[in-house]
DNA sequence: TGTCGGGATCCTGTATACAGAAGTCGCTGT
DNA sequence: ACAGCGACTTCTGTATACAGGATCCCGACA
């Protein structure tokens, strides 16, 4: 009666449901789905070769995380950011994410700095426009994977990807200060400084508000 | 094409995927459903007296809200916390139910001071000791709800769920302090006084912390 | 007695079917 | 020309069907 732990041939394999999750998230990330763009079940479903139902169950999950909107008997569209939304994003980000640093460098170990390692080099090797973006959600999503607090990265996860997405919506990447910023970022926590790491992610976040503001003043021209 | 923001008849329907939602999730907050209890479908549907298909969607949401664990072709479970998990909780409410105290009290309006008071006046007349923690809940999330920053309030909701149900696993309620720092904090908020508000947030999870660490202990004999 | 197959069974993953609400569009009457 | 009305179409909500993996039980064999 109990569920167990150990891995069967099976538990590899990726239900199509996840596939479909990961593949509109991915559309809608890379504005293939701009936002208020509705998702017709049957349309979704026959354009990537499935059944409703796990377009379906993709969706009721894209709507908790807050990428899609649903409306009963009219169904489910790409959500609309408000304008207000950004400014919102970098108020959570900053205590998520100052958290997540300070205790990355409290408790990381050498499995969790081998990966923010590789996301930084790969992050070095990106030329691709498109990619920053990933890498960037990819980096603060391993930081959160360090801490050690499995709540902590499970909201991260959501968050991240809606600020990706808010910022794509006003053709918004940041410049490469961002690199510098991560690599001074790893450094302490790689040396265990709390004080530092926290210090270092909160001006992150707030460097990258300030970029995003100017942007959008840009914008208003 | 676009989706638009009228009401029709049909927009107050409650999906059964929804009840089912609420249901199910009672059940494990509830401790009806304990954790590591398997939720097959079939069984689930027929005691719900619908279909396997909004129990599945159910389930789906309920993952990435933390409360289940699916594992491939072999289903979904009530999640079991680790020990650990509930000390990340108190490190994950501090840092962001301190910034939701510090915004309501900046920005709460006379509609959601009002849905507060509610709250309170509740939880002045609750003596069942199963309306405690559920009253506490929602008095939390109210609060990040009057911050009006939409990402915290979509966050906090799930976490504070999270929160609850870990304290059932170890028959924690917390004593009678809550209500008066419940009022103390609502105090502060009314009044726009931001630092206060923070103040007493993260000192009622502070205080909530070492109650609950207490508690455990006192099991430990 | 222990353990190693080999079905029987349970359950998930996925597809299909059908009822009814919501949206669309043209027709009719003025 | 245009407003009102009604059939048609589209789409969601929900149920049912079926294939194949995972689990369990039991008997055979060491």
């Amino acid at each position: 009666m109990q569920i167990m732990s150990e891995h069967t041939l099976g538990s590899s394999h990726v239900p199509l449901r996840d596939l479909v999750t990961d593949e509109i998230r991915r559309r809608i990330l890379t504005g293939a789905l701009p936002p208020g763009d509705r998702l017709v079940e049957d349309r979704l479903a026959e354009d990537l070769g499935v059944s409703r139902n796990p377009v379906r169950e993709a969706i009721r999950v894209l709507a908790t995380e807050g990428l899609v909107e649903v409306a009963p008997r009219r169904g489910a569209a790409v959500a609309r950011p408000r304008p207000a939304h950004a400014e919102e994003l970098f108020e959570v980000r900053v205590a998520l994410e100052g958290l997540a640093a300070r205790l990355a460098a409290r408790r990381a170990d050498d499995a969790a700095l081998a990966r923010l390692r590789a996301v930084l080099d790969e992050q070095r090797a990106a030329d691709q426009v498109g990619a920053v973006a990933d890498l960037n959600t990819r980096f603060h999503t391993e930081v959160a994977a360090a801490s050690g607090n499995d709540h902590l990265h499970q909201m991260v996860g959501p968050l991240l990807h809606r600020a990706q997405w808010v910022f794509l919506q006003t053709a918004y990447t940041r410049a490469g200060d961002s690199l510098s910023e991560h690599e001074k970022l790893f450094a302490a926590i790689a040396a265990g400084d709390e004080e530092s790491a926290y210090a270092l992610a909160v001006a992150h976040v707030a460097a990258a508000r300030r970029s995003y503001l100017a942007h959008v003043e840009s914008l208003a021209d």
